[in-house]
RNA sequence: GCAGAGAUGGCGGAGUGGUCGAACGCGCACGACUCGAAAUCGUGUUACGUAGGAAUACGUACGGGGGUUCGAAUCCCUCUCUCUGCGCCA
């Protein structure tokens, strides 16, 4: 969500970012949002000098009735009956307005970065920096699903029979080897001086309709029933949605976090579930960070955050790139993003495996994230910015793949070894 | 889950239908005093919206939502949360 006052004072800088991103059809939301916004102030200062009124003759009516006026008293009471009516009707129609101003305001996007590339979708997205050799192998590499299987570590029949489709049992190995990915990716963060945070992972719906549309929320929440919760699709949600409405001392800031959860979605509206494997499914684990700050450092840590993941899967020597968000693959909340992609030597093409956004103020508008600006004394809006640093079973499509050697074993690389007891590699079931 | 009590500014805490954006205290900011500080004294100090160049004016907000009333922090309904006791549980 921008700011109003942006549109009502440079409407043309928001068409040519409407343009940008390949979505004319929103330009008339534009004008739509100068009149709504006009509508809206008449009716406050008419709504304003209406309750003034009100407040006035409340005051009168008050005393004439302890000066025993008592029909003076009537009489005024039967005037601020009328100007309430009016009231009554100048709030429905401000509320209509109001209410019309929010959907509005919510479609129109933000404002991009100068650096995002222009293009119409995903195709167009644009590859950034490239880290480690993305090799070929020797030997052929198995589909995902089969390397898991050959190593004893992955039960979809048992899981389709207790769950549905899109849930796995780990076992073994390779369930340790999800848990040490995890908790290495929570040391290094922690390492980075972020804040170790487990979240709730359910919330309520205010706190779902506030981080984010109702279209996603359909589309990806489960709702527990007969409560007013619901299953987090991310740990963004509980992690963005504790400082809902909350004003921060900028002392406090950055507050740079790192929070682990399970993740659990429909994944309606997105490409469908894969049958065989683990890349789309209906729960996964997940470490994430997040980040609040001034406004004028988001874009440092916006650069030093996707860094971090890529410095991350580098340290488990998985190739990665950085693939960076054209204008048209850009959600409508975001300023900049880029996703970070991993090494597929299978499919000899990257994947994502994270995706690191920044917001600007436009989620925090949203959500009415402030903070005190010690210099101006006012309350501002902070920055928010949200990267993946790992999700395991996503990554670990990467790591059997790029690991996998030509003996069937899958190779452990020494960051993760004390994590997995030592281990140096995982050998296949007999 | 049941019963009772409660939710007021950055914090503590008054206030049970009008004169309450809210006493008083703490904190904070500025000033005086001081070589400097502490103490003391004085002044100021909620947020959001609208109008205005600004000073300011008006409106809204006393956990959230709804209602009663000419008028609600105050009365009613409802939701959430907190505390105490009981129950239940890892």
């Amino acid at each position: 969500m921008i700011d109003i006052n942006l549109i009502r004072e440079d409407p043309e800088r928001v068409r040519e970012n409407i343009r940008k991103k390949f979505q004319h059809h929103k330009l008339p939301l534009v004008d739509e949002a100068l009149e709504l916004d006009a509508r809206r102030r008449a009716l406050q200062q008419e709504g304003d000098a209406r309750r003034a009124d009100r407040n006035r003759l409340a005051k009168e009516i008050g005393s004439l009735m302890k000066a025993g006026k008592r029909e003076e008293a009537e009489e005024a009471k039967v005037r601020s009956k009328e100007n309430n009516d009016r009231i009554a009707e100048i709030e429905r129609e401000s509320g209509e307005a109001e209410a019309r101003l929010k959907t509005v305001m919510a479609s129109i996007p933000n404002i991009i970065a100068d650096d995002v590339p222009i293009g119409k979708d995903d195709s167009q997205n644009v590859q950034g920096e490239v880290f480690l050799e993305a090799a070929k192998k020797p030997f052929e590499v198995p589909y995902h699903l089969d390397i898991l299987e050959s190593l004893g570590g992955i039960d979809l029949d048992s899981a389709r029979r207790t769950s549905g489709n899109g849930f796995y049992y780990l076992t073994g190995d390779i369930a340790r080897l999800h848990s040490a990915v995890l908790t290495y990716a929570r040391d290094f963060m922690i390492d980075k001086g972020f804040t170790y945070c487990i979240p709730p992972f359910m919330i309520r719906s205010d706190v779902v309709s506030g981080v984010m549309s109702f279209e996603e929320m359909e589309g990806m929440m489960y709702k527990i029933e007969g409560e007013d919760l619901y299953l987090i699709g991310t740990s963004e949600h509980s992690m963005i949605g504790r400082f809902m409405g909350q004003t921060l001392r900028e002392g406090e800031l950055p507050l740079t976090l790192t929070s682990y959860s399970p993740c659990f979605r429909k994944e309606k509206g997105s490409h469908g579930l894969e049958e065989r494997g683990i890349y789309r499914i209906h729960q996964f684990e997940k470490q994430e960070m997040i980040v609040i700050c001034k406004p004028e450092e988001s874009d440092y840590w916006y650069e030093k955050m996707w860094r971090y993941t890529v410095e991350l899967f580098v340290s488990m020597e998985i190739p990665v790139r950085q693939l960076i968000c054209c204008s048209g693959d850009l959600a409508d909340l975001k300023y900049k993003s880029c996703d970070v992609e991993a090494w597929s030597p299978r499919q000899q093409k990257y994947f994502e495996v994270g995706s690191c956004s920044n917001l600007t103020d436009a989620q925090a508008r949203r959500l009415g994230i402030r903070y005190k600006n010690e210099k101006t004394g006012k309350n501002e809006f902070a920055h928010t910015l949200n990267n993946t640093v790992v999700a395991p079973p996503r990554m670990l499509i990467a790591f059997l793949e790029n690991h996998l050697r030509e003996d069937g074993s899958v190779y452990i690389p020494p960051v993760l070894r004390k994590y997995m007891g030592g281990k140096e590699k995982i050998e296949p079931k007999k």
